[in-house]
RNA sequence: GGAGAGGUGGCCGAGUGGUUGAAGGCAGCCGCCUGCUAAGCGGUUGUAGGGGUCAUACCCUACCCAGGGUUCGAAUCCCUGCCUCUCCGCCA
């Protein structure tokens, strides 16, 4: 959410940002109408509110002292009756201007490379040399087919498309992989591990952004009930709302949370985009990183929480490379992203496995997360970034693919041995 | 699921219709005093919105879980919701 101010007193910046992400500015226009009316009738109220406190306490103190009050109670009467109909309206036009504010983008950063879509995209940098291979590298799920770890067929038997089986060392390889990052996040940059909830309600979905706009996307329990739990498309919801109306202290910042949970996607839209294999699952594990920081040093946590999460990749020996995304492609929340895309070699290609946000404040100002400035007064939005370090069942079919042998067995990467308890997977 | 109790400032806690943004205490901050520590004395300390100012100052409005209602006036009365706690039942 942006602050209604900067839309009031830096309109021409905010239609820039919409041109920017390929948004009609159109949308400003309604909100500032109402944001116009609101604030009128606002001086109005106040007004009426003030002549009325100060008659009732002039009441007050006839009373007390014995005295006839009755003209000033009929006085009184008439301007509270005045109000009645102004104050509801002003609560209507505040709602209005809320609903209106939920449905604006945030402004991408300056550094945010300008453009269209995913091909405007610019690589950062890369990492690895893409495998060579002296034979015909498999896809992922025949891979993991043929060695029996992947079962696409059965699980579409006890819950539909887009839903997968680990089976044996498969399961312990997605495991080994949670571990090993959870390991590495908490062990060595400075994460706190949570497990958080994974059905939330409407209010935190709201406070990360998916709600309102994204309601299509989400799972829900119960479709009928207006109320009722929604799964969690990433850890960013529960474990950014952590704090959510709450004032932090300065010392407490930054905060560093990581956390393992599965993931809930309707993938609607994505008919006929990756249906085999693991890339697009409606259920999928996933490790994320969150922090809430400082505004003066939300980038540099940005550069370091990318780093975290190419980690695991340089550890896996996966290779990948970083894409700044372009503003006509960064999600509705973010003011700048960096994508990671690891290689699979079947398809030739790099895939995204990770996403690494700022938010900036866009998210704290909808979720009320404040902190308190040592020494000053009031209080600030702090900055909430995040991204995934990785998406599991992704890195699992990286490493199927990049370590696969002619034999049709995987090579595990060093890391994951002490967590697999083996070096290789095959028949 | 059944029965009961309760939600007040950073914390504890008073307040049952009228200058109460809210007594008192603790913690914090500033100053004084004191040969260390401790104690003592005085002052001060919420958030948001609007107005105002170069910026302060200042003025107004709202906020005692949330949303409605009664009333000239609500932390205080009424209704609804949410949450917490205790007991019983059930349960991984």
């Amino acid at each position: 959410m942006l602050d209604i101010r900067i839309i009031r007193e830096n309109t021409d910046k905010v239609v820039d940002a919409l041109k920017k992400r390929g948004e009609d500015p159109g949308i400003l226009d309604k909100i500032l109408e109402i944001e116009k009316e609101r604030r009128d009738l606002l001086r109005i109220v106040e007004e009426q509110r003030q002549q009325r406190n100060s008659i009732s306490q002039q009441i007050g103190r006839l009373k007390k002292e014995g005295n006839d009050a009755s003209h000033l109670l009929e006085e009184a009467k008439k301007i509270s009756d005045a109000m009645v109909s102004n104050e509801e309206s002003l609560r209507e036009l505040e709602i209005k201007a809320r609903q209106e504010l939920l449905l604006i983008p945030n402004i991408p950063h300056d550094t945010t490379p300008a453009g269209r879509d995913e091909n405007d995209n610019i690589e950062v940098r890369h990492w690895g040399d893409v495998p060579g291979f002296d034979f015909e590298p498999k896809n992922h799920w025949d891979i993991g087919e043929d060695l029996g770890i992947l079962d696409f067929e059965r699980a579409g038997k006890i819950a539909g498309a887009r839903f997968v089986i680990y089976n044996g060392a498969g399961a312990r390889l997605e495991r080994a992989l949670i571990n090993f990052m959870l390991d590495l996040h908490t062990g060595e940059h400075g994460y706190r591990e949570i497990m958080p909830p994974v059905l939330v309600n409407r209010e935190a979905m709201t406070g990360t952004g998916q709600l309102p706009k994204f309601e299509e996307d989400l799972f829900k329990l119960d479709e009928s009930d207006a109320k009722g739990y929604l799964l969690i498309p990433t850890a960013e919801v529960p474990v950014t709302n952590i704090h959510r109306e709450e004032i932090l202290a300065e010392k407490d910042l930054p905060i560093y949370y990581t956390a393992y949970t599965p993931c809930f996607r309707r993938e609607a839209g994505s008919y006929g985009k990756d249906t085999r294999g693991l890339i697009r699952q409606h259920q999928f594990n996933k490790v994320e990183l969150v922090k809430f920081a400082k505004p003066e040093n939300s980038y540099d946590e940005l550069e370091s929480l990318t780093a975290n999460a190419e980690e695991v990749l340089k550890r896996l020996g996966l290779p990948y490379r970083v894409v700044a995304l372009c503003t006509g492609d960064i999600g509705f929340s973010a003011a700048k992203t960096y994508d990671l895309e690891v290689w699979f070699p079947a398809q030739a290609k790099y895939r995204e496995i990770s996403s690494c946000s700022n938010f900036e404040d866009f998210q704290a100002r909808r979720a009320d997360i404040r902190f308190k400035k040592e020494g000053k007064k009031g209080t600030e939005f702090v900055h909430t970034l995040n991204g995934s370090g990785l998406a599991v069942g992704r890195t699992l079919a990286a490493i199927l693919e990049n370590f696969q042998e002619k034999d049709g067995s995987v090579i595990i990467p060093a890391p994951l041995v002490p967590y697999m308890d083996a070096e290789k997977m095959s028949n």
